[in-house]
RNA sequence: GCCGAGGUAGCCUAGCUGGUUGGGGCGACAGACUCAUAAUCUGUAGGUCGCGGGUUCAAAUCCCGCCCUCGGCACCA
């Protein structure tokens, strides 16, 4: 038996193309192996939990509960759409979900596993709210500049306990925040660190996620699980706190198994079944670590595999929300009217499951016409109709050679799938079908016809015993088109096994064919091609308006200290003067300048752009300089001036 | 910086536990065919497999160095 999850979906927001890059290939591995006779449950469900969800609600006007639903059917309507079929789909506000999570915790507890710590934590007398770290900004004490929550991540990059930012801000309403003492519960995830290197030498799945996690494992740190918080699953042992969502979401993956099958204390409890997760990249860390240190410290089952899909992109940009690279599915793939298998066929197929996949309209189209329809689907067409026309009822007898392509094509896929080797399976599909328009090519049948009707019936029973096969074997795939072709010759392929591919019946009855798929015009994808096109535009016009220049803000600024970062041979880490307050910056400037020559320097700055780090140190703005021949030289200005003076 | 992934014909991509002429697709060109959604089939052109060294009888494939691109650097869902 086998319990196959997917990631969570994060009930804040819509379902795009690059969610689908996980749900999709999981949904069909998941039919590959019932196809294959394995028992299977597949679960998943909405995580509801969290803080961005109660300000997002409060955002939209609406409280938690009513934000997470919204997106919960959001969610179940996309999947039922794309046919990804889940045994459950569950969601983590319902009681059934707290119960189990409350037992796992107080199992933790009892364990061991739990200790409690004061820590200093910021308030937001204004919105009435302990803030967690992320809402939290102030002044770093040890070098003064600004910091976020728990850590210095522009300036010195120390961890801060809590209680030593300076200043603190709410985040939210920008109001003074203070320190409250309260009493907050760990993890400890330090205990498990023998417990994972062996569990992570052990793990199968792609290996992407497992270097992934492999890295953090010499650097542990405990968690607090604790929030304070209204929303979200009660802490056992203190009920006015609420757990860390990251530990009542993937204990979802129990409950949800729990309302899904009897089965499940076989699966979570007993170790009777091989447990797979599906997610992204980017929770890779959560799955590989922090889950399993819970599971095994709760005494629950395993995973046995962690697949984690590649990155998405679009028109070959990183996929972006605010830039506006992105494909809705709900709201622009569906909307426009495409055949769910298309997309389902082009992520699995576009290239390996664990790399990064492009989607582009242009070679979606491309991939659709000339994959699905012009080979994959004019084969089955070609030959249903041939045979409607001629026949209408066909012995079949099948020669050897095409039963042993069949058998070969079988072969493949299944090897594939138990690899995780999507593409590859469906790869092995459509060249089957290629193989059987060489074929119906070189017999020429539509002329044996006319002199030799029992020899055409030959050639035609060949051709559909390739027809049942492809039906059988891309029905995963592509399971809505199949379904509607198999009633065409009478087959029903709920119920078909992956050995019928080779099973020849005595005959085959074949009804008036319809076209199994509709090609896609170019007009239904330009604009679709344009809504991303002119987000791009509008983020690189050439010509600048006034209005855009303003939002620019440069400024004097007062370089206050520079060191040269470690390791690096350009940069420089500098904090800056600039009259409101002193900012860390880092510039690429050491190979030109020296420390002691920086200090003092007046500069200009750009202090509203955009934070990014830099070696892992963050830089909050940028300094204005000349780029002779690789080197920079530093733009002053003329005469002594105030540090934070505008430049217009 | 550290960690990871990648650099293969105009474009996308397979191969990478070393071994027969580096596969496939798109696009281009030529031809065949008409059962089929101007589909299909056959053929042609196009590659110093990022660069430099090394190991080997033999390297896209292993080792070393370098260059370039992308992603991650955590308790932020």
């Amino acid at each position: 038996m086998k319990l196959v999850t997917c990631g969570l979906p994060y009930a804040n927001g819509k379902l795009h193309v690059g969610h689908l890059r996980t749900y999709v290939p999981a949904d069909v591995y998941v039919r590959y192996l019932r196809l294959m006779g394995e028992k299977v449950v597949f679960i998943c469900g909405s995580d509801c939990h969290g803080t961005p969800i109660v300000v997002n609600a409060e955002k939209e006007g609406l409280k938690p509960q009513e934000l997470v639903d919204k997106y919960h059917e959001h969610f179940k309507r996309v999947f039922k759409a794309l046919n990804v079929e889940f045994d459950f789909f569950g969601k983590t506000t319902e009681s059934y979900h707290h119960e189990r999570t409350r037992e796992f915790v107080k199992k933790l507890a009892e364990n061991g596993y739990i200790y409690k710590k004061e820590i200093e934590l910021a308030y937001c007398e204004n919105c009435n709210m302990f803030l967690p770290d992320r809402y939290v900004e102030g002044i770093c004490p040890y070098c003064k500049t600004p910091a976020r929550g728990d850590e210095c991540d522009q300036g010195c990059g120390r961890h801060l306990e809590p209680g030593e930012i300076l200043e603190p801000k709410c985040k939210i309403c920008g109001n003074k925040a203070v320190f409250r003492k309260q009493m907050h519960y760990f993890f400890k995830l330090t205990a498990f660190q023998d417990f994972l290197e062996e569990y992570l030498s052990n793990l199968s799945g792609t290996e992407n996620a497992l270097n992934y996690a492999r890295q953090w494992i010499g650097n542990l740190k405990d968690w607090c699980i604790t929030r304070n918080l209204d929303w979200g699953v009660r802490f056992p042992l203190d009920e006015s706190l609420v757990l860390y969502v990251w530990v009542d979401a993937p204990i979802g993956y129990i409950s949800f198994t729990e309302k899904a099958t009897d089965d499940w204390r076989k699966i979570w409890l007993e170790g009777k079944a091989e447990i797979i997760h599906f997610i992204g990249l980017d929770i890779a860390y959560h799955h590989c670590i922090f889950w399993p240190a819970m599971l095994k410290g709760a005494n629950y089952a395993l995973p046995s595999a962690v697949i984690a899909s590649g990155m998405v992109k679009i028109e070959g940009k990183n996929l972006s929300k605010s830039r506006g690279y992105v494909v809705w599915v709900e709201d622009e793939y569906l909307k426009a009217g495409f055949n769910p298998d298309y997309l389902r066929y082009y992520l699995v197929n576009y290239t390996s499951h664990d790399k990064d996949l492009n989607f582009s309209w242009d070679v979606f189209r491309e991939k659709v016409n000339n994959e699905i329809i012009a080979t994959f689907g004019n084969f089955l067409f070609r030959i249903l109709s041939f045979v409607w026309k001629n026949f209408g009822v066909v012995s079949m007898e099948v020669d050897r050679e095409i039963l042993s392509k069949i058998e070969e094509t079988k072969n493949k896929i299944v090897n594939a799938i138990k690899k995780w080797e999507f593409k590859s399976a469906s790869d092995a599909v459509m060249e089957l079908a290629s193989f059987g328009n060489v074929y119906f090519q070189n017999s020429k049948p539509w002329e044996l016809l006319k002199s030799d009707k029992a020899k055409t019936m030959k050639v035609v029973a060949n051709c559909l015993q390739i027809v049942k096969a492809l039906l059988i074997l891309s029905y995963p795939i592509m399971p809505k088109s199949m379904e509607k072709v198999a009633g065409t010759i009478g087959i029903n392929l709920g119920n078909c096994s992956i050995d019928d591919v080779l099973k020849v019946d005595e005959k085959i009855e074949v009804k008036k064919p319809d076209l199994p798929f509709k090609k896609i015009e170019n007009e239904e994808i330009e604009p679709l091609k344009k809504a991303i096109q002119e987000k791009f535009c509008e983020k690189n016009e050439s010509e600048v308006s006034i209005e855009e220049f303003r939002k620019m803000d440069f400024r004097v600024g007062k370089i206050v200290s520079a060191q040269k970062i470690e390791g690096s041979k350009k940069l420089m880490k500098l904090v800056v003067d600039i009259g409101s307050e002193k900012r860390q910056i880092v510039a690429g400037i050491a190979e030109s300048y020296s420390p002691e020559e920086l200090i003092g320097k007046l500069v200009v700055v750009l202090a509203n752009l955009k934070p990014a780090k830099l070696m892992g140190v963050e830089s909050r703005s940028m300094i204005l300089a000349v780029d002779v021949e690789g080197k920079p030289i530093l733009l002053t200005p003329e005469r002594e001036v105030k540090p934070g003076e505008k430049v217009k």
